[in-house]
DNA sequence: ACGGCGTTTGCGGGATCACGCAGCCGCAGT
DNA sequence: ACTGCGGCTGCGTGATCCCGCAAACGCCGT
């Protein structure tokens, strides 16, 4: 059984190491990487190869690495091994996993016993572990109540990277209406409503508002900023080349 | 020689506790805590300890413990150790120094032997060690160039809010039209102008992006808008009450 | 005192944003 | 077919925002 570990940080390297020595002792080879880059060619060189990784990595991150990996072989079984339960990253993952693949997301603050619990489970077991903070996030996130739907997160991300609302309409293909109402069930979700009685001053920008409530419940967070900028600056290039 | 050391995460915690073990023999006694609170208390029962502490901890933060520490005993010495140089978070830091304190910051991925230096050099020697990647934000965050000023970061965390320009000139003592102008600074130093030559439709709402770069460029984080959020609501308070 | 420089403030216009209202379309259920 | 519901769209209004222009104020150096 080979393992594949994913992470930049040698303190928690470290410390995976022993934890698996001693909850995986089937496993006999241990190969390992420090970001995205060479995870993905040590996975292609190792196609059987289980994975441990971590999320936010300096370089490629871990959900972009995970992401070439299941498209080259949709079957490969990842734990993901995360600081933080933030929706931007469940909502991520959840996006990319195949049909039928094995994974897993435990926090790096979760128990060992939760730990090795969850490295058994996954390879040697072939289930999905996933820790129940996380869980949480991920039926409200699909669910209902105070869900977001896909294309209203998209114009979340939008209006949080500073798009006017005639931009939003031209890149996800809507009129402009349509994405200020859609604006308005985002506010309506955050409830970022205005406070004031009827003939008050407003208090609050609504715009920058809901960006700032999206980012204290971590709907959104810094790696997600920085992939939807990323997305957004490939977008304009291909528009001003028009 | 008394520690006391301050960490919410029990893996670095007890990585702490070895590193300590090996670069200062002469610690003959050592004090856990686990968040603020317990951090301040502990800090008034041992007067003569000197600290090595995280930022960001669930509930009360680093910095609001080491604020209060140190108002009631200025000189105690305090090493942050912390995953993030944020500029957040330096400046928080900056701020509340007392002058002759001895401090230090490095950053939890440093290697081992910085670690020990740090714990050295404050704690024997009685100096000021920060690690090179903090040191560099902090002089350009107090030089000129690209660097903030106090009221622009102050205007800045109001509009990552959601604050209107009407609710910070009141909040900050300020014209609507100073407001204004701040904001064209800060839109300045950001370098979120309009790409767009003229006649085009404009492609950003420079509010909302301003908010974007300054995340990008961790110029605010998660803990800070926190932070600032608290206080946002403590000065709403005071003021409907008016 | 006299200019020069930066900051603060008011005024005004043009663009954007928030939002109610109304019409259009597709899709279920009776 | 009729009806109700939900989503999409255009129009219009009022508030907010962005910014150029100009006047007032403090501060510094020759």
């Amino acid at each position: 059984m080979k393992l594949l570990l994913v992470e930049d940080d040698p303190l928690h390297l470290s410390y995976l190491r022993e934890q698996i020595g001693g909850a995986l002792p089937e496993c006999d080879e241990v190969f390992e990487a420090a970001n995205g880059q060479d995870a993905e060619a040590l996975a292609r060189r190792h196609p059987a190869a289980d994975i441990v990784m971590d999320l936010q990595m300096a370089g490629r991150t871990g959900i972009e690495a995970a992401r070439t990996i299941w498209r080259e072989r949709p079957l490969t079984r990842i734990l993901f091994w995360s600081n933080y339960s933030d929706e931007a990253y469940v909502r991520g993952i959840s996006r990319i996993v195949p049909m039928g693949a094995a994974y897993g997301y435990v926090l790096k603050s979760a128990s060992e016993e939760r730990l090795r619990l969850a490295l058994r489970g996954i390879f040697l077991q072939n289930q999905c572990v996933i820790d129940n903070e996380v869980r949480g996030l991920q039926q409200r996130s699909l669910g209902q109540s105070g869900g977001f739907t896909e294309s209203e997160y998209e114009v979340l991300v939008d209006i949080a990277l500073g798009l006017t609302d005639r931009a939003i309409a031209e890149r996800r293909g809507l009129s402009l209406r349509s994405v200020q109402n859609r604006l308005h069930q985002i506010y309506d979700k955050l409830e970022v409503s205005r406070p004031e009685a009827a003939g008050e001053e407003p208090v609050l920008n609504l715009r920058a508002r809901a960006v700032s409530v999206a980012i204290l419940r971590k709907l959104l967070n810094h790696g997600a900023l920085e992939r939807a900028e990323a997305e957004l600056r490939g977008w304009l290039a291909g528009r001003t080349r028009h």
